[in-house]
DNA sequence: TCCAACTTTAGATTTAGTCTAAATAGTGTG
DNA sequence: CACACTATTTAGACTAAATCTAAAGTTGGA
C-alpha cells in the first residue's frame, strides 16, 4: 500500500534533508521507475503530474538526494569528456574535492565473478574508477574549489 | 630524440588512420602531457603553437584516435549525468550500440591489490562498468541508434 | 506573529559538443 | 602533370546539459 510513502519519509527524516513536495516527487519518481534516468527524463515524467516543478528544481533536487545519499550518480556527473593517451592498462582515481583524475596501477579482477555478473552480454571493456580524497587535498591543500588542471 | 615522432607516426600506419597534421598534433600532444585533458584543453594547447587548427577539428581527430584506439576516453564520454535510486551495491552494464545502462549483480573485488593500488588516498566509493554489446543489440534489434530509454 | 534561512522559480547564461556547407588537401589514374 | 574523387578541415550556427540569478514563496522556530 502507502508503505512506500512512510518509507520515503523516513528515508528524508533519516538523513536530515528537509522534504519538500518536489524533492519527494523527484525521489518518488526514481525509485518507482527504476531506471537510470537523465534529469531531463525525470523533469518530462514529473512536471507533467505536477505543474509545481520547475528544471531548476530538478537539479537541486537531484543535487540533495545524492549529497544526502538516497540517491547516486551514473556513469561520470556530465562534465567535459576526458582523453588518455596511456594505453597501458590502468585505473583511476578521481578526486571528489578538487576533480583531478589519477593513474593507479592496474590490478586483476576476478574473471569468474565478472562473468558471471555479465551474463550473456559480450563485455568489450572494464572501466574502474575508485572515488574519494586525493593525497593533495588531504594535506589541507584545499585550493581549487571545482574540476582542476 | 625524435624518437617520439618516429612512434607516432609507426602508430597511424599501424592502425590504418589516416596521419593528417591536425592528429598528429593532437595525439602528440596528449602523448607529451600525460594528463586526462578535456577538448578544450587541447584546442587552447595546440591551437596556440599552431593556428592551423579548428575546435571542430579537435573533436574530429579525437574520435578517430579513440576509434583506432590510440586514445582513451576516461570518465563518462560528456552525455547527460544519469541517477540511480537503487542503493543496493551492484555494478553498471553501458552499451556500446544503444547506450542502455543496465544493473549487473554485485561482485566482491580484490581489496588488497584495491588498496594497494590506491596508496594512501583514501577511497570512499568504487564504480565499475562494463561496456560492451546488451542482449538486445546482440540480438540484431539494432533500432535506436543513439542513447536510448 | 515575525524573522531568517531555505527553497523554488523562470529565464538568462555558460559550456560541451554536434552539424553544415564550403574550402582545402590528399590519392590514384592516365 | 591534369584530372577526378575522396577525405579532412574550417568557421560558425546550432543543440543540449547544466548552472546561475534575482525575485518570490515556504518553513520552522523564537
Ligand atoms: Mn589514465
Ligand atoms: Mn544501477
Ligand atoms: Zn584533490
Ligand atoms: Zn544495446
Amino acid at each position: 500500500m502507502s508503505d512506500v510513502k512512510a518509507q520515503l519519509q523516513e528515508a528524508f527524516e533519516r538523513t536530515g534533508l528537509r522534504q519538500t513536495p518536489q524533492r519527494y516527487d523527484v525521489l518518488a519518481w526514481l525509485v518507482r521507475h527504476r531506471k537510470h534516468a537523465t534529469a531531463e527524463e525525470i523533469f518530462d515524467a514529473v512536471n507533467r503530474t505536477n505543474q509545481r516543478l520547475s528544471r531548476a528544481t530538478v537539479y537541486n533536487a537531484l543535487h540533495a538526494l545524492v549529497e544526502s545519499g538516497l540517491v547516486r550518480p551514473v556513469a561520470g556527473e556530465g562534465a567535459a569528456a576526458r582523453f588518455d593517451a596511456t594505453l597501458d592498462r590502468h585505473h583511476h582515481f578521481i578526486c571528489d574535492r578538487c576533480g583531478s583524475i589519477e593513474d593507479l596501477t592496474w590490478f586483476d579482477l576476478p574473471s569468474k565473478a565478472m562473468q558471471a555478473a555479465a551474463g550473456g552480454r559480450s563485455v568489450r571493456q572494464v572501466e574502474i574508477t575508485l572515488h574519494g580524497i586525493c593525497q593533495r587535498c588531504a594535506r589541507g591543500k584545499t585550493k581549487q574549489a571545482t574540476a582542476s588542471v
